[in-house]
RNA sequence: UGGGGAGUCGCCAAGUCGGUUAAGGCACCGGAUUUUGAUUCCGGCAUUCGAGGGUUCGAAUCCUUCCUCCCCAGCCA
């Protein structure tokens, strides 16, 4: 009865991988160790669906009080390089995760794996068959077809042993022979209908160069990578449940041989992220770089973990996104606007305040004696006074945003309008007199007095009530830098979907939904301050959103800005609305 | 049509050895605070768990039929 109650109550951020490990925590299966491994093949960047993957088995070897492995399942010498391994390296040590010592590469396995096949040839588990892919392939069956066996399947233990030191050596050109697990060509999940394990492949691997030309697939691979890590518990995406059943027997076979002892590794799926507005298939990112829809890997609309931190986007607001989406085996999708509010979060928090005009437009102060100029104290965080405060130069011209004026105001705008009041944020309150324009009638500049008593910090401020809060910077002691304002990489949910209406022939390229204003760099102008920020620093630009300092394009005393993600505005919504 | 999975609020997701009012987050809608139309705060938001039938005093939870979606026929991972 009290165990019901306790289960009544999941402690937050409950899973069913969580539940699943503090089951097998109870039955004292591996006495309570859990170790989880992160497992990439080194064959490109990582993604925001790594990023999900990552948190989830480091966060699962933390929330236990385990271990988590990186390891790079290498098997593939012809995809593989090391510059995926370094990128990799890099990327899940920025989201904040400690591997330790437990950084490992499938290939420095590739003897004991070796030698595990042999093992499994002398059971009479595996043999080798010397039949071409296509017959291999014709032989297989379908879907609702049971397989035949191979001509080579009855040969003797001898022979087999035989054939495969022979691939080894390198007697056979590639393709001739390959090995395969001997179980059930009738079987009605196909990889268990007798797989291949070993091919023949003269390439180069990145790491151990031609010493091979015989390699082991994924599938006999990867249960015994994490045998001899002694994984607890091996995590992976949904699409591998059906080798649930050979990862099993594989290893069930070894630990029979004396290879491997129990208990063995469990296989656990879980459902891959899904993000709308993006594509994370590596064949359409590739496609994006090689066409040059983007500027490269780390273009900060792409989802890869270094377009990612590009972007400004933080670890902390990968792992809130991570805990917040929850982990299951249900196909979902998760909408962007998830991650970006998860970041917002996390910027929100940390961030300090700067000012930055993107679309000018010259206010001036005309009861303002010119020439004169005083300062503004701002707060470098709203809530957070520790942070301390910085002074910005007042003179008799501003630059104000573009979109805070209206010569004749819509319902509700609460800005800069003939006659209107508002305060410029951390100075002076202002009533609008007018505006001058060009002969096309375009507004040149927005005129108005200021109220020499409202100065922000000084007694009779509060007197003033006013409903807008602009932000400005002084003309005369701003400057100009570029700033990038990033948006969402497609207009569209789900890039290359049918849209309603489209005949059901048509075929829609993803490339068509891409859309044409992710990407806008401007010329805007900061507040002096500004100048002197350093590489990847974050700012929150008041009334706009979070800028990072673009940590490849920047110089000292010239940082270019990135926008991560805008702030909410309740009012554009609703104008748009 | 063989096998393996999944279907709980607009989006995620707890709950799944049956037991009083179906967690929580995001989004959304109100309202308060606010020198960011931001933040914060407070309130609202599934008589219903893919559909039907059954068992039971009682079912999202058990049985049954059906529907929908995803994955599998690489010598890729």
């Amino acid at each position: 009865m009290s165990d019901k109650r306790a289960s009544d109550h999941p402690s937050p951020g409950s899973n069913f991988i969580r539940n699943l490990v503090e089951e097998d925590n109870r039955k004292g299966i591996w006495s309570g160790r859990v170790e989880t491994r992160f497992p990439p093949e080194p064959n490109g960047y990582l993604h925001y669906g790594h990023a999900k993957s990552i948190c989830l088995n480091f966060g699962l070897a933390e929330h236990f009080g385990g271990e988590c492995h990186l390891r790079f399942d290498d098997t593939n010498p012809e995809k593989e390089e090391q510059e995926y391994v370094d990128a990799i390296i890099d990327a899940v040590s920025w989201l904040g995760y400690d591997w330790g010592k437990h950084l490992y590469f499938a290939s420095d396995y590739f003897e004991t794996m070796y030698q595990c096949a042999i093992a499994l040839i002398e059971k009479g588990h595996a043999y080798v068959d010397s039949l071409p892919a296509d017959e291999m392939r014709a032989l297989r069956g379908t879907l609702t077809e049971a397989g035949r066996e191979s001509p080579f399947r009855t040969r003797s233990v001898e022979e087999n042993l035989d054939l495969f030191a022979r691939m080894r050596a390198g007697e056979f050109v590639d393709g001739t022979h390959v090995l395969r697990a001997k179980i059930d060509m009738a079987s009605p999940n196909l990889n268990l209908r007798d797989p291949v394990i070993y091919r023949i492949r003269r390439a180069t691997h990145h790491r151990t160069g031609d010493r091979w030309c015989v390699y082991p697939l994924y599938t006999f691979a990867h249960p015994i990578e994490d045998a001899i890590e002694n994984i607890t518990h091996s995590i992976c995406t949904l699409e591998f449940e059906d080798q649930r059943p050979f990862y099993d027997w594989l290893l069930a076979a070894l630990a029979d041989a004396g290879v491997f002892e129990r208990p063995l590794p469990r296989q656990v799926e879980f459902a891959r992220l899904n993000l709308n507005y993006i594509v994370l298939s590596k064949r359409r990112l590739i496609q994006l770089v090689d066409e040059g829809h983007v500027d490269g890997w780390d273009d900060p609309r792409l989802p890869t973990l270094v377009g990612a931190r590009r972007r400004g986007f933080t670890p902390e607001g990968f792992r809130l996104f991570a805990e917040r989406i929850g982990v299951s085996k249900s196909d979902s999708w998760i909408d962007m606007g998830v991650l970006e509010e998860c970041m917002r979060e996390h910027l929100n928090e940390t961030a300090q305040r700067r000012v930055a005009v993107l679309d000018p437009l010259k206010l001036v102060i005309t009861n303002y004696p010119e020439g004169r100029e005083e300062l503004c104290e701002a707060p470098n965080h709203p809530l957070k006074p520790e942070l301390g405060r910085r002074e910005m130069p007042f003179s008799r011209e501003l630059w104000i945003e573009r979109e805070d004026f209206m010569e004749e105001p819509v319902k509700g705008f609460r800005r800069l309008f003939p006659g209107n009041q508002v305060r410029l944020r951390y100075g002076y309150v202002v009533q609008c007199t007018g505006c001058e324009k060009d002969e096309a009638g375009n507004v040149t500049a927005v005129l108005a007095e200021y109220m020499p008593d409202s100065k922000s910090g000084t007694p009779g401020a509060d007197n003033y009530k006013v409903k807008g809060n602009l932000h400005w910077v002084s003309a005369a002691h701003g400057y100009r830098a570029e700033v990038r304002l990033y948006d969402r990489l497609f207009d569209q949910p789900h890039p290359g979907a049918r849209r309603e209406g489209d005949a059901p022939e048509l075929e829609r390229s993803f490339l068509e939904d891409l859309n044409p204003s992710s990407k806008q760099i401007i010329e805007a102008w900061l507040e002096p301050a500004l100048r002197r920020a350093q590489a990847e620093e974050r700012f929150q630009f008041e009334r706009h959103g979070y800028f990072v300092v673009d940590r490849i394009d920047s110089h000292d005393g010239a940082p270019v800005f990135n926008r991560s993600v805008t702030l909410k505005d309740s009012w554009a919504k609703a104008q748009s609305a």
